[in-house]
This record gives structure tokens, C-alpha cells and sequence, in this order.
DNA sequence: GCCACATGTAACAAACAAAGTTACAAAATT
DNA sequence: AATTTTGTAACTTTGTTTGTTACATGTGGC
């Protein structure tokens, strides 16, 4: 199957619009998920019509958070993006009328809403105001670490 | 994103093969499943390899239950087709050595690793008898409900 | 032994959704 | 007016499940 991540991609995009620049282009965006400023533009715009970012045109323009990270969950993010499928597994449908298909749905769906409910509870806990946090841990540990393998110099190398 | 339906439509095929015909063949569970006979015995092999089936060849062959129902849980299942990908998200990889990015695959991977954590406990529990229970009784009930919308006048209507 | 029946499997085609691309319109700044 | 940048439609590519075709292998009945 092939899995969607634009989920992924928004946290960090969002993160970077915090930490490193207020203001970036989809061309510069692009570049940071190796992609393309179109694909960029059509995923950040359910962000900014679900009032998470902000966008302007023409010189200077470009994307930046309308809201601080500690008001922003993965929950906001995950509506934003129109609550895409969760699963990779789900019911056939393949003899509407028959029962034991009925009872079969019936057992995959109980669950599949249990681990759905989790999630969404999961999700709504998380702001990205806690990834970043846990960025700026991993930013201070990092270097310590990667200096034994000699391959960071600078302490303030953040990879992206 | 297409979703994995072989879970769901394994639990029906086996539960008819302790329910309706402790045999049937490649073709009649086709049929049952509007499919094509290709695709039921590349499924089932994966569940014969696991010992939930048996085969034969030849005249008066097919598939038939190697266990009985209260003995295989949908996780035997679900183990049997190879652990299929549960999520339709996941995480981007697109640049391995930020430190954003890996915060961000931490934070999603840890609420996934809960969200299956659940399932395949969940899965674990359910055996194929508790659905044919289930089964069982929306038998008894059906009938019932139907007869008010004027569907069904057999009692011992099964669907399929 | 031969034939019909059934599984076993490889190889390929179709279907579908996310992601990527191209093209161009619209708006804002210089 | 020229340039930059977003907005969006239309199309292509890609990856995965499902479906199909073709044929080999094994089994039982006559």
C-alpha cells in the first residue's frame, strides 16, 4: 500500500517555519522535502484554510504560522488534511447481504475505531510545541554523539 | 490510498467453512467472495503455510479448516497473511539527517506503535467462534427486522 | 493408463490513490 | 510594466492490491 505523509511532512514544515525562518517560499519548502513547490502549495492549502498558516503573494511572500506551535495539535493537522484514511486494512464488501460478512465487518470495525479512537486522543494531546521541544533536546544531544564518528563540527548543525 | 480487504475476507471464507460446507473449492469460494480463483488460493496459501488450512487436489478437493474456529484469532490471521501494513500515514523520510524530522517521526511512530500495541491485542483476543457467534445471533434476529421492511419471508435465510 | 478435476504458481494487466509535473491565471511588490 | 509568488486545473508517474491468463503438478475415478 502506499502510505500517505503528508501528516509528516506538515510537522516538519511547520516546525521550521518556527524555528529557523518566520517566512519561506513553496520553492524553498519544496527543497527542504525534496519535492515540489506545487505539491507543497495544494498540502499547505488546507492548512491555511483551516487557519494554521498564512499565506501572501508576490515579492516577499510566501508561508508563515498564523498561531504559536503550542496552539497548533497533530489533531488540528490531521483535519486540516481533509482526516484522510488511517488504515491500510479494512472490510470487503464483497456480499452486502450475507451475515457472516456482516459479523466479520462488525468484529474489524469494533476494533479499527477502538485504535482509531486512541489515536485521534493521541493526537489531540500532541502540539507541535512538544516536537519541538523534543528537537531542541535532540539538537543539544546530537553533536556530543555524532562527534565519535567524527561527522559534525559545528554544534549548531541541524541537518535541514 | 486501496486498502487491504484480505483479513476481512479470509474471516468470512473460514466461517463458512465451519458453518455452511466443510469443503469447497477454489472456484465456489470465488464465487462466494466475487472473485476470481487465483486470487482465493494465493490468500489461502499464506493461511495453509500457517496450519489454519488444508488442501487437496484432484476430485472432490478444496480447502477445508485444519483447526476449529475457536482455535484461530484474527491475529493467526493477520499473522498468516504476512503482518500486512496496518496505517494508510506514515512517516516521510525526505531528509534523514534532520533533527526536525526525526522528532517528528518519533512523535507519529510512538502514537502508531500504541494504536497497533491495541489491534493486534484486540486481535489477539478475538477467535473466528466469537464472530460465528455474532453470526449466530444476527441469524435469530434478522428475519425479524427484515420482515418489517417485507425483504426476507425464509427464516433459515443466510445471504450467501 | 488416461482423463477430468483441482490446486500451485509465475507472469502480466487493471484499478486506484498519493505524489509529482506542467501550464497558466491571479495577485502583490518593486 | 516587470518580477515574484501563490492558486489551481489537468495530466503523468509510481507503488500496491487485486484481477487475469496460462500452464505445470498432483489426485482420484473409470
Amino acid at each position: 500500500m502506499r502510505q500517505d505523509h503528508r501528516l509528516s511532512r506538515m510537522l516538519h514544515v511547520l516546525i521550521h517555519l518556527d524555528r529557523h525562518r518566520k517566512h519561506a517560499t513553496s520553492e524553498e519548502i519544496a527543497e527542504m522535502l525534496r519535492t515540489n513547490p506545487v505539491v507543497v502549495r495544494r498540502t499547505l492549502a488546507g492548512l491555511r484554510k483551516a487557519g494554521l498558516v498564512a499565506s501572501e503573494k508576490g515579492h516577499g511572500g510566501g508561508w508563515r504560522l498564523a498561531r504559536g506551535l503550542g496552539e497548533i495539535t497533530l489533531r488540528d493537522i490531521y483535519t486540516a488534511l481533509g482526516e484522510p484514511p488511517l488504515f491500510a486494512i479494512g472490510n470487503a464488501q464483497d456480499n452486502p447481504v450475507c451475515l457472516v460478512e456482516k459479523a466479520v465487518n462488525s468484529a474489524i470495525d469494533h476494533t479499527l475505531e477502538q485504535a482509531q479512537a486512541l489515536m485521534m486522543d493521541r493526537f489531540a494531546t500532541i502540539t507541535l510545541a512538544d516536537i519541538a521541544a523534543d528537537f531542541d533536546k535532540r539538537l543539544l544531544d546530537y553533536p556530543v554523539e555524532a562527534r565519535r564518528f567524527g561527522h559534525v563540527r559545528d554544534h549548531d548543525k541541524t541537518g535541514s
